[in-house]
DNA sequence: GATAGTGAAGGACAGACCTT
DNA sequence: AAGGTCTGTCCTTCACTATC
């Protein structure tokens, strides 16, 4: 697939072999690369983009699917992949009777969406057992390419599961890794944000706080690279939350300002309390509604609000 | 003739494994 | 730990053939 691509871009280029490889390759092994005989280094697959002005992840590319007829299919993928984000899954439902992952010849990209569409649904429904079969399925057939942003969310979702197993280190390991490809062969995206928000998670139940802290920087800087925003309120209480628990209080209080929401409460009560003004933190902790169950979505600021109310309780 | 494909032989290198 | 050996992979060169 990678050769098939490295010879597209190469007659687009109106080069021959003798003058794309002169210098980098021998010309007859080029001819083997896009014959798909042999696998190409890093190091070769690199000289090569650059000359061919473009990217590796250019190369790694899905090759349009023209003899894969079945555009019915791929059509009610990218509809499906939308109902999922938006968390429609009984309608998701309909594309899971179809049974489209028992059709044999579907290109692996387009199965491992498939898979992936699978894998969110059975989560949704809480079928841990068929969540990971179809996230793996997924991973294995979406990693033949290159690294795109459905072979991110069969990253994210895998790290997911790992973590709920306990296996945080595991899931360090695969979004650091992908974090790494990333970086390495494609441009800047959503998909590196979302790769790091979860590292964070991952980093704040490993109490690796200023690894944790020093993502939270990163988000930032790609998100306004990118001009875009990206669940800048969870940043923000991930952020808050790093520097309260790397004992930056006064940093924290100034990143919550005024912010009059729960979670920015808690950590600024907290700080205050730490920065001996216990009375401005009592008033600010009676100020929060007291919760019932969770308090918040991140469990360790319900740590934080659990001891500060257990230190504060006897004034 | 220019360009591309194939096969054989072999060098360079890295990783695995074993011995000292 | 340091070394030697083995093995597999990447890559080259050379010679030849096929296609346009």
């Amino acid at each position: 697939m990678i050769g098939q691509r490295i010879k597209e871009i190469r007659n687009n280029n109106n080069l021959t072999q003798e003058e794309l490889a002169d210098g980098i390759i021998s010309r007859t092994y080029l001819s083997l690369i896009e014959k798909g005989t042999v696998q190409p280094s890093t190091n070769v697959l690199v000289k090569l983009s650059k000359r061919l002005n473009c990217t590796v992840n250019d190369f790694m590319a899905e090759v349009s699917h023209f003899k894969y007829n079945n555009f019915e299919i791929l059509r009610e993928i990218g509809h499906y992949e939308l109902k999922v984000d938006n968390e429609d899954y009984e309608i998701v439902k309909h594309f899971i009777d179809k049974e489209y992952e028992q059709i044999e010849d579907v290109p692996l990209p387009d199965s491992g969406r498939i898979h992936l569409i699978y894998a969110r649904y059975f989560k949704f429904k809480g079928d841990l057992k068929r969540t990971k079969l179809h996230t793996d399925k997924a991973l294995q057939k979406l990693s033949t390419i290159a690294v795109n942003q459905h072979y991110v969310n069969a990253v994210l979702l895998k790290s997911e599961l790992l973590a709920e197993d306990g296996e945080t280190d595991a899931a360090i390991d695969i979004l650091e890794e992908t974090v790494y490809l990333t970086t390495k062969f494609g441009e800047l995206n959503i998909s590196d944000i979302k790769l790091r928000f979860a590292l964070v998670k991952c980093y704040i139940i490993f109490k690796q706080y200023y690894t944790a802290y020093r993502l939270t920087t990163d988000i930032k800087q790609i998100s306004s690279r990118l001009n875009i925003t990206y669940k800048e309120e969870k940043l923000k209480k991930y952020e808050m939350l790093t520097l309260v628990k790397l004992g930056k209080y006064k940093d924290a209080l100034e990143l919550a300002g005024d912010s009059s929401e729960t979670d920015a409460g808690i950590m600024r009560a907290y700080s205050l309390w730490q920065l001996d003004k216990v009375k401005e933190a009592d008033q600010l902790l009676k100020a929060i509604p007291a919760p019932d169950k969770e308090i918040s979505s991140i469990p360790q600021i319900s740590g934080l609000y659990k001891e500060l109310t257990g230190r504060l309780g006897g004034l």
